[in-house]
This record gives structure tokens, C-alpha cells and sequence, in this order.
RNA sequence: UGGGGGAUCGUCUAGAGGUAGGACGCCAGGUUCUGGCCCUGGUAGCGGGGGUUCGAAUCCUCCUCCCCCAGCCA
């Protein structure tokens, strides 16, 4: 089952041991999000790890909404989950559910817990329960209704039930050490009241279980046997195994690891949504989000986020990883697959002077030259053609194999070409090129010959207007969560919008469609904005650009 | 001056007493009708001090630095 070839991690190792030890019989796991926001690429790398454990093992994963807190959480926000998950390749099968499933089993419990003594109502406030818990390095005091007899605990929990009291007068707490190191032994609160309706269960609950009472009671009852969360449960985990030793039922195990974050994004919840609701970003979906919707919107595969995902690794120590990494893995599956086009994003006129006037011949283009299987395609020629402004240049700086005065380069699939002059405007800025071609040229002779520039092209009278979205880091900052203000590192130039001109073949380009526009990056097909009429592309991610590089080594 | 974790090339990650390896990045070269892909080579690391040992990233010890926790959020 194991790759024996492939490291593993502490995780696996883990599940490994406890297999042999025969702690648990099988492997269980949970994806357990909450339904107050959008899933990002930090979560993908936990449903990677989730989903992957299970499967490998030969278990199964189960889809777990932590829906405890009505407040927050929105039916949106379930359906897009779903769907996210789904589309990140993963498949729950019959296992979905919500920890709002469990409210009365939950409720039933914390009898149980109150009964034994170890659970108990408390009618502070926020405010002195917060007075009481002490501090990191101070022990908290006592609640003084801790001390209430059994009866009246019940009598008080029936009633918070049954709506008698506000918002906040009461919550239902377990007794365990006010003077623990650890905070979260400190009495925790088990229910608080909160008179809102829940989207799964209306109204018929007015108390809500908190996450630690929720959680580690919900895995035990679907028979999770690894219960894999990031590090900032760690310190919850002697809570976690209280609950369900208090409790006498099946225990799972919480194994913890750490969630990383991406350079020049971050991952709060909290932050993007900040995003959204300021109108830093169109949305949730936004190409530049670092959510699974703007990821998919952008061109991101569901492939190349797993291959992320598995490549990043499980450990305990916090990371920064830098999205070149992230970037690397999307060109490599996209170079595999995606069909090449043309398409130039910045026009600059090209006239073959010598070309027959309204003259247009059909050139046979490769379609992937990584996959035979993908064939080829015809691409109009003619005697004008729109070329990128990047590909002239008046004055050809060193090792410049593009076009200027008096240069040959191959049009791609086409004909060699000279360029015999310019035409100019009144302020003396090209805006137009004038060539002759070589006839004995044409793409695909073999007896052809070599020229040290390629450049691609599309026939101007054939070619469909388009839209480019070029996109770059949200953030200027490689770690914008350090910043004071991470609103005041956002890069005010992360959207650059150009408009230029595809080949003919999109004419009838599906959303989401991913293509390599050959010599310029990978670009998906908006999904929101495009249309037959008005195609509209986002830039995935560049290709790799080594001219770029030297260029820059020449500018100071 | 509480509790819980963590530290290996710039980044991510292997290594469980026996030559510190891989990936990304970067540099150099080859190939090329994409300055892409691919191929070759190179660059660069065990936080620090003691100790055990023939031998330590690994075991012991002291120290340093980093992260998390004081919601009726998850």
C-alpha cells in the first residue's frame, strides 16, 4: 500500500504504528470545515493529507461539517465546500455530515457529564469568566457556582434548553482545574446560549456546543480512528482525550501538524474575508485569491494543487513556502497537457510587403508537442499579422533574437521573415513594421533554415479580439501576515488588463478551458467574464522567462 | 518567572550511531521552429556550547531563537 520508495512522514508513520499495534483496526479520517468562508490552498493540503491517509490505508474519509457556531456559518458556504472538495478530486462517498447531527446525542452527554459531577451551569459573565481564568503565568479561581448540587445543575441545563434565559447569562462548563497550566482545562465552556437559528436546525436549538465539546465527540461517534488537525490543537488535545475518557466512548486519536503558509499571500479566514467585504478583490473567487474558487477561476488543475500538497509534506514546523513552488507544479502539468495557441497580448502591426494582398493560406500548427495525441490544428496566414510589442525593438539590445531593422526571425509554424523598415507616428513611436518573407520558408519544410529568433503571430483579419488579465501577488510583501497593516502591502499593480488579439480557433472556447499561449504563459478562459463575443483570458502563470532574466541583469 | 510545540541548503523536505540526499530557486552549458519543455553540471545546509562514542544531524546535557494558548470562535 505504502510507497516504499517515497519518504514518509511523521503522520504516516504514526497510522502505520498503530495499525501493527492493532490500537485501531482500520483508518478513519475527517475533514471537518466550517461553513463560515471559502476553502484555501492551506485547506487543500489537509484534505490532501485527510483524503490521502484514508485511501492509502484503505479506509474511508468522511466530509464533516463543524457547524456549531449558527452565527458564522451559511448554506453558501456549505455548498461551496462541497464543491471545492469535489473538485480538488475527492469523493466522501455516503460520508457527510454535520456536527449538528450529533446535537442530541451531544446534549444527552453532557447529562451524563453533569451527573457524574463533572460538568456544571455557571452563570458569569463573559467578562468574569475571563477575570476568572487567571492569566498564562497566573493560576484562574474558581467559579462560585462550580459548587451547585447535580439537581439544580440539571434543572438549570434543561432550562437553557428550553430558552429561559438570555444570551450569554449561562453556559454549561466542565469541571476540571481552574489552576491547570494549560488554559483550556481551565472550565471550559461546554454550551453557551445563542438564540439564532441554525441553517440546519432552524430553532429547534437555543444552546450550542463549542468546538472542543463538539469535536472529539463527533469523530468518536463516527468511528474516526486519526483525527488529523493543524498545530494549534495541540494544546487541545488533553481536552479532547478528557471528554472522551469523562465519557467512556470510543476514543480516536488527534494527531496534529502544522499548516503553512504561502509567500506573498496569507491564509486568515478572517483577513480574506476582509478582502471581499472591502472590495480589495471582486470576491471570493477572485483570480488572485488564494482560495480553491479563485484558483480554479485563475487556471490552477486540481492535479497540480495535489502535486503541491504532496510535495510540501506533513511535519510540526511552521513553513513559509514560497509560490514559486506552488507556480512550478502547475507548469508541469500544464505542460503535459494544455493545448498551444497564439495569442499576442500587446499588438504591434506587421506588413509582409511582399505577401499577396488578400492572399490567406492554412498553416498546420502543433497542438502539444509534449503529446502527439493532441494533433494539430490549421492557423490562418496573411499579408498583415499582429506580433507582440515585446518581439520588435528599433534598437536590439545584446543577444536579442528578436525582430528589428534589418533581422530575420521565424514566424512560428510560417515563414522567415526580414524586417525592411518602420512606419511611424507623428511623435515618432512605432506603429507598424514592414517585412518581407521567404517563400521557401514555410513552417514544416524540413530542408528549412535556421534563425536564431522565433516569434509568435496571428493573421490580423482572421483574429478574435481578447482580453488578458495578467495577474501577480496580491501581496508586495513575501510575508504580508507579519505586516502591522496587511492591507498596506497590498500591490496596487497585482492586476494588469490587456487587451490583443487571439487566433481564430477560440471560437468556440469553453469556460475554464486551459491553453499555453505559446511563448507567453498558460491562460484559463474566465469563467465569469468571457463570452463567444468578448473572450476574456486570465493568466495562470507565465512560462518561465530566461530573456526576462538577462534583460534585467543589463538594466542597473 | 505558566503550559504546549519546533529548529537540516535561500525555500520545502529526507535522514532513527557509519560518505548529509531529493525537490523548488539560482548559476553555467547542451538541445530546440516556444529564450518553453527536456538533458548535463554546479551552487548551497545540520541554531550554539559541552558530553557519550572508534564514529553524532541522530543519544545525553546546558543554552539560544521561533511558533501557539488567557473567545460564551473554530
Amino acid at each position: 500500500m505504502t510507497d516504499p520508495g517515497k519518504p514518509s512522514h511523521f503522520i504516516r508513520d504514526a497510522v502505520v504504528e498503530d495499525l501493527r499495534t492493532g490500537r485501531f483496526p482500520g483508518v478513519v479520517t475527517r475533514f471537518p470545515p466550517e461553513p463560515n468562508g471559502y476553502l484555501h490552498i492551506g485547506h487543500a493540503t489537509a484534505i490532501c493529507l485527510d483524503f490521502g491517509m484514508a485511501a492509502e490505508f484503505g479506509g474511508h474519509c468522511n466530509l464533516r461539517f463543524d457547524d456549531t457556531n449558527p452565527v458564522k456559518e451559511t448554506q453558501e458556504y456549505v455548498d461551496q465546500i462541497m464543491r471545492d472538495v469535489r473538485w480538488l478530486g475527492f469523493d466522501w462517498g455516503d460520508h457527510l455530515y454535520h456536527a449538528s447531527d450529533y446535537f442530541e446525542q451531544l446534549y444527552d452527554w453532557a447529562v451524563q457529564l453533569i451527573k457524574a459531577g463533572k460538568a456544571y451551569v455557571d452563570d458569569l459573565t463573559a467578562e468574569q469568566m475571563a477575570e476568572h481564568r487567571g492569566t498564562l503565568t497566573a493560576p484562574g479561581r474558581e467559579s462560585p457556582y462550580r459548587t451547585r448540587s447535580v439537581d439544580e445543575n440539571l434543572d438549570l441545563f434543561a432550562r437553557m434548553r428550553a430558552g429561559e434565559f438570555e444570551d450569554g447569562t449561562k453556559t454549561l462548563r466542565a469541571k476540571i482545574d481552574m489552576a491547570s497550566g494549560n488554559i483550556n482545562l481551565r472550565d471550559p465552556v461546554m454550551y453557551r446560549i445563542r438564540k439564532t437559528s441554525h441553517q440546519r436546525t432552524g430553532d429547534t436549538w437555543c444552546i450550542y456546543p463549542m468546538y472542543d465539546w463538539a469535536h472529539g465527540q463527533s469523530d468518536s461517534i463516527e468511528g474516526v480512528t486519526h483525527s488529523l488537525c493543524t498545530l494549534e490543537y495541540e494544546d487541545h488535545r488533553p481536552l479532547y482525550d478528557w471528554y472522551l475518557e469523562a465519557l467512556g466512548i470510543f476514543h480516536p486519536r488527534q494527531i496534529e501538524f502544522a499548516r503553512f503558509n504561502l509567500s506573498h499571500t496569507m491564509m486568515s479566514k478572517r483577513k480574506l474575508l476582509t478582502l471581499v467585504e472591502d472590495g480589495v478583490v471582486t470576491g471570493w473567487d477572485d483570480p488572485r485569491m488564494p482560495t480553491l474558487a479563485g484558483l480554479r477561476r485563475r487556471g490552477y488543475t486540481p492535479g497540480s494543487i495535489r502535486d503541491f500538497a504532496d510535495r510540501v509534506g506533513s511535519a510540526k514546523a511552521p513553513k513559509t513556502v514560497e509560490l514559486g513552488h506552488l507556480e512550478h507544479c502547475l507548469r508541469e502539468d500544464l505542460n503535459k497537457r494544455a493545448l498551444r495557441r497564439m495569442a499576442v497580448l500587446r499588438p504591434l502591426k506587421v506588413v509582409i510587403e511582399n505577401y499577396p494582398e488578400g492572399q490567406t493560406e492554412e498553416l498546420e500548427a502543433v497542438n502539444n508537442p509534449e503529446d502527439a495525441s493532441a494533433g494539430t490544428r490549421e492557423v490562418p496566414f496573411s499579408r498583415e499579422l499582429w506580433i507582440d510589442e515585446d518581439d520588435f525593438k528599433e534598437v536590439p539590445p545584446p543577444k536579442y533574437f528578436r525582430l528589428s531593422p534589418g533581422v530575420e526571425v521565424r514566424l512560428r509554424y510560417a515563414y522567415i521573415v526580414k524586417c525592411t523598415g518602420v512606419e511611424k507616428d507623428a511623435a515618432g513611436n512605432v506603429v507598424a513594421i514592414r517585412c518581407t518573407y521567404d517563400p521557401d520558408s514555410r513552417g514544416g519544410d524540413a530542408r528549412g533554415r535556421k534563425v536564431k529568433g522565433t516569434i509568435h503571430w496571428v493573421s490580423a483579419r482572421e483574429a478574435l479580439p481578447a482580453e488578458f488579465r495578467l495577474y501577480d501577488t496580491l501581496f508586495t510583501a513575501p510575508k504580508p501576515d507579519d505586516a502591522e497593516d496587511f492591507k498596506a502591502v497590498v500591490n496596487p499593480n497585482s492586476l494588469e488588463t490587456a487587451q490583443g488579439w487571439v487566433e481564430p480557433s477560440f471560437r468556440d472556447a469553453d469556460a475554464d478551458d486551459r491553453f499555453q499561449f505559446e511563448r507567453v504563459g498558460y491562460f484559463c478562459v474566465d469563467s465569469r467574464d468571457s463570452s463567444p463575443s468578448r473572450l476574456v483570458f486570465n493568466r495562470a502563470v507565465g512560462l518561465r522567462d530566461t530573456w526576462a532574466k538577462i534583460e534585467k541583469g543589463m538594466s542597473p
